[in-house]
DNA sequence: CGCCAATATTCAAACGTTTGAATCTCTTGA
DNA sequence: TCAAGAGATTCAAACGTTTGAATATTGGCG
């Protein structure tokens, strides 16, 4: 293999190799229109001769030229959540047709990592950019950069539509709302509530899906059975709120036989917990979770909860970059839209019809 | 805001703006040498000026100048298998402080994708590779091209030194003796064992160190009590696996006291198989995993594990990977290095010294 | 007054690719 | 014989940045 003081070949080292022009080796081996009329016999000597030193066209110097990136950037909050996987493998399916590669990165939920990482994908000129969204984004003007770049950005995970940006995210209300209808339906009265962290948007339209539907039940949610998470301060921190709580619920004099958690990885906190005091989930109590992340599938009892359709949800998010793209390349503005999923309810084995001896019990 | 048809702003704009060529414009914001020498004045001016336009220096523009692209591929074999996300963490945090940027790219265990992705990793001009192997590389001639364009490779999770790549994997012998030691330590003789697929090279170095810790206390593994997984065919394989063969084992007239899997999926299989037939954990049955992923930690009983320190390896493959560049461009030669990281046994709640009850049954 | 050395700024070429326009070489038909 | 066209190939400029060399502007000193 020749070697370049760069390291690499370039288009002009096949030109010199085989005789022709840098410009006739760039239009055979780039496939240009103009490729058609170059004879066949140079055609095939060219491509011969780039394989053969093992050319890969510098994606730098092409994107300049051609004023494209090719790359479409994807910013998750925090990729140790597994709630962030199904997202970018569902981007990734989409992606993957187009061409276009995808610049993952992992904001590990620290604002001076997001910040740095933003500045790179400008810099790096990602034609658009996918959010996968949490609180990291309570202010939101890190992403004027990026809109004053005139680069298109859909949120997944939250709703920005008020600040201009296409949003995708589950149907919080519905999902609390189903969650507590399926314990209800299971005869559960005395239904202990933990609440996700106050500044996750999430927290509040789920509540508001369970007093729903303990309203429409005609079912009394007692305040005291009320709980709620801290902030987040990393990924187990809602295993460890579960586990905490399921505790004071113990100590607490107050009688329940369900408890509903914000998320799965608070369930699962609950089961510990409540398994510690030998409490038998669910002969003794249900639990039911939010999200449907891998853990909840694969612990014993699987953990019933809200499956969020995040692969479908990645895909369209995708699917609408790549829109609002070739929008912006025929000057056109694509309207922003806002997706709600719809959440469906997973029945595994944390919860069960309550216990006819329980059924009348009060605290 | 300036619109320029590109988009973006650029070095012209801003020299345009405040009346320099575009030279000294680069020169105070990329903060060259000779920027000491331009008036403090001037360079306010700019710095102003850049800022209020909103100016991003576009990195391939600058990369193709600079023949360097600031950027480490990592490329994952599935980022939904909870193991890689720590050894990306380790990846991220040394990557950070050097201002590299990551290029992670997820494999999704398909070997299309594995190859269009080093392709557009090749044509990126990634300046290093770190790859989180698994069977996938059973044919490793894909790494080839990566060699010939000379850009430092080093893997994770196999030993590939006998390829020239440096290496760095836990020390899977040590870990399965690790495990093993602890049930003998329990009390534990009849002991089952699912081995895990034949295509990683884990299963036979984790086998090794299972058997020597066997015949060091003199215990016999019966050969009906061992099971080998099937070939990965998704992230979930594992669990399913491991549910299968604790329904064949509790089938089989063979008595076992405890459960030694291959990995936490696996081990939680086994746990749901188990269970799901009375059998407790692990007042009736121990059960030991390995790897030490999320789910294993959070579920209840919490699983027992040999925890692979997976962020450090990170870390170290960063650094490896960083430290063979600066060779590089020293005309130096970086000797291929094999890091095998010390295992550690986690004890949680899966295993318990084996009931004075059974301590002498025979199948 | 002329010369030197800072100090401050700009020129121009280069990185590797793409592409509209230009050139060159044939063949063909009038 | 020559113009017209088709076919094959090349020219040259451009993308946005960096940087060694060059230029212009000072002030200081003999």
């Amino acid at each position: 293999m020749v070697q370049r003081k760069s390291g690499h070949v370039t288009l002009l080292d096949i030109a010199r190799a085989c005789g022709y022009s840098v410009s006739t080796v760039s239009i055979v081996l780039s496939e240009a229109p103009l490729s058609q009329n170059v004879a066949s016999s140079t055609r095939e000597q060219i491509r011969k001769m780039a394989r053969h030193l093992g050319y890969h066209p510098d994606a730098y110097a092409r994107s300049l030229r051609r004023r494209r990136s090719q790359t479409i950037a994807v910013l998750a909050y925090d990729l140790s959540d597994p709630f962030c996987i199904p997202i970018v493998h569902g981007i990734q399916a989409g992606l993957q047709p187009a061409s276009y590669m995808p610049l993952l990165v992992d904001a590990q939920t620290q604002r001076k990592l997001f910040d740095n990482y933003l500045r790179m994908i400008l810099e790096r000129r990602a034609e658009g950019v996918i959010v996968i969204a949490s609180w990291i984004f309570q202010e939101t003007n890190l992403l004027d950069d990026v809109e004053k770049n005139q680069v298109p950005i859909v949120i997944v995970g939250r709703d920005l539509t008020n600040r201009n940006v296409s949003s995708l995210l589950v149907d919080n209300e519905a999902g609390g709302a189903l969650a507590m209808r399926h314990l209800i339906e299971l005869g559960h009265r005395r239904i202990a509530i933990v609440r996700g962290p106050e500044e996750l948007f999430d927290t509040e339209l789920r509540w508001a899906g369970v007093r729903r539907a303990a309203a429409e039940a005609g079912v009394k949610i007692d305040p005291k059975l009320v709980y709620q998470l801290p902030n987040i301060t990393d990924s187990i921190s809602g295993f460890e709120g579960g586990l905490h709580f399921a505790k004071e619920m113990l100590a607490s004099d107050c009688h329940f036989t369900a408890v509903l958690a914000f998320d799965d990885l608070t369930a699962l906190g609950v089961v510990r917990g409540l398994s510690g005091a030998g409490v038998r989930i669910p002969e003794d109590c249900s639990v039911v979770g939010f999200d449907d992340v891998l853990p909840a599938a694969v612990s014993t009892p699987g953990i019933t909860t809200v499956h969020q359709p995040l692969k479908e949800m990645g895909l369209l998010a995708s699917e609408w970059t790549l829109q609002a793209i070739t929008a912006r390349e025929q000057q056109k503005q694509k309207p922003v839209q806002l997706h709600n999923a719809s959440p469906e309810l997973i029945v595994r084995m944390s919860t069960a019809r309550v216990p006819a001896a329980q059924r009348k019990t009060r605290s």
